[in-house]
DNA sequence: TTCAAAAATGTAGTTTAATTACATCTTCTG
DNA sequence: CAGAAGATGTAATTAAACTACATTTTTGAA
């Protein structure tokens, strides 16, 4: 676990050899699974004891040890490619092909996700004055998942679901103001020409869209959720679960950044809403 | 990849020796891992050769490449384990490790979720004259979100939000009509009542929720989404996600079940929304 | 700068694991 | 029941991994 991060470190103390060799498997870890020791060695131009020992010195029994371990971090880390749903599937079989999928959604989207944008969208946020999110169709949803989320952290915003409402808004934000517009496809065209008023309004507009499309063209910070799948019949619906996720990062970032009274303020949440449930019970009751 | 489905599946053509090989990696695949060809044929009582040969018959080049191969399929099947959020982490951390935890959410509700459930959950929806949707706070823009998919679908639903609403929905629901009761924790009051007052005037109520919560006590078919997670700070949200996928897969299994003509319908309600939307441009712009 | 100690690396040899070649046994088929 | 095809085991071979020891390089203190 981790052996490739270990790898990566530049802070751990290695000798040449061992700088070498963990280069060498950076550069190309699938090869060095269908390598032996000797081939490896040759490779770096080290000897054959000096790859064994750097196996050792990693805390593994050796170098068959290493590969193994090599083989399922590499596993791990590949991403999952969504399997195709089909008109005999059974209940089982679309459990486990849309779990995949979604998986498989989440690894695209994680893989296009700067974090340089997500540090830009949540100092926005940070400074601004009023939030209001907008989306329509499957993404006022996640508008109001977001306004529900950011509440939780003590953040007021307001999710706002409806062409007209949308419209409205973009008279009443200005400078300090803050829209952030969801959208699939980034193409919808009420979408587009709203972030394009509350742009010229002087408010900033975050994106939780399709990089280059029009919605994106009037955003700051764009948080690329690359939609690009509705040539499958079932997918689009499962890719779209990685917008949440991507309101999961803002808030929880932005929640970090405010710092530890959040923590109280979770805890006082908790009290409330624990009056509006029945106790925990025996079977499975939990908070 | 599907080395261990392969093993699995009894339809394949294999000889004895070659069975119990297979029946011994499947009784403990992880301890194969550290055997060698020597050990694994005394474990199992056959030669070493024969070892070999299962390998080779299965298309790999010989046994270390088969442990190669397993390690790798176990590692990316072994359920992920959410990782801690700190008060220190940056942005890309924040990214990785919530994504992390969402995948790990995924794979606990994949694990907990019954196909005996879904099928029973889709069979009552086939039957219903009406669907409704019911979820409160978080679990409020879950059901708007599945009202906006079964929409998709063809499948009129309506989504209640409001706790008044959803009262007024029980002096209209009958036998013969569906409700559809989402709650995280299952033990939020009103929803409870509700899912009682639902199957005392002769409604089918499906239960995505807690198994075991006072909710899911009313349900009839529970598709069980374990939450039990408020212990730590961050992961509720991560979690919730997988109640969607849970409707992705209802959703979509009704749609397989009902043939041919949802496609049709498909491709019919994109021509409707194109016209909502910009053409698609060359920069990332796709349907 | 120099010398000694410690660490790193390489060479050669040893051990262990994996594979191959061949013989024997079993199990179908005609 | 005979014969052939396939499966399995034994013994031998090859190849890979590891160990012991020698050599080189680096490091730190005088």
């Amino acid at each position: 676990m981790e052996l490739l991060a270990n790898l990566r470190d530049s802070t751990a103390r290695r000798s040449r050899a061992a700088g070498k060799l963990a280069a060498c498997v950076l550069r190309d870890p699938e090869a060095v699974l269908s390598m032996t020791t000797a081939a490896l060695a040759a490779e770096v131009g080290v000897s054959e004891p000096t790859v064994n020992r750097f196996c050792t010195g990693l805390g593994l029994k050796g170098f068959p040890d290493f590969k193994l371990q090599l083989a399922a971090e590499l596993a791990r880390q590949q991403p999952r490619v969504a399997p195709d749903i089909e008109a005999g599937d059974s209940s089982s079989q679309v459990i486990a092909k849309l779990f995949e999928a979604t998986r498989a959604s989440l690894d695209r989207v994680q893989a296009g996700l700067d974090d340089g944008a997500v540090e830009a969208a949540v100092q926005t946020l940070e400074q601004s004055r009023s939030i209001s999110l907008c989306g329509l169709g499957a993404s006022a949803s996640v508008a109001l998942d977001a306004q529900h989320k950011l509440m939780r952290f003590g953040v007021p915003a307001t999710a706002y679901t409806d062409v007209i409402n949308q419209r409205v808004l973009t008279t009443n934000i200005h400078s300090g103001d803050c829209l952030l517009c969801i959208s699939w496809t980034g193409r919808t065209r009420a979408m587009a020409e709203l972030a394009e008023l509350a742009a010229a309004a002087g408010a900033a507009v975050i994106g939780i869209t399709a990089p280059g499309s029009p919605v994106a063209a009037h955003c700051g910070p764009v948080l690329a959720v690359e939609g690009g799948e509705d040539t499958e019949l079932f997918t689009p619906m499962t890719s779209r679960l990685a917008q949440l996720v991507v309101i999961d990062v803002l808030a929880t970032r932005w929640a970090l950044l405010r710092g530890g009274d959040y923590q109280a303020h979770l805890a006082r949440m908790k009290q409330v809403l624990a009056d509006t449930r029945y106790p925990a019970g025996k079977s499975g009751g939990r908070s």
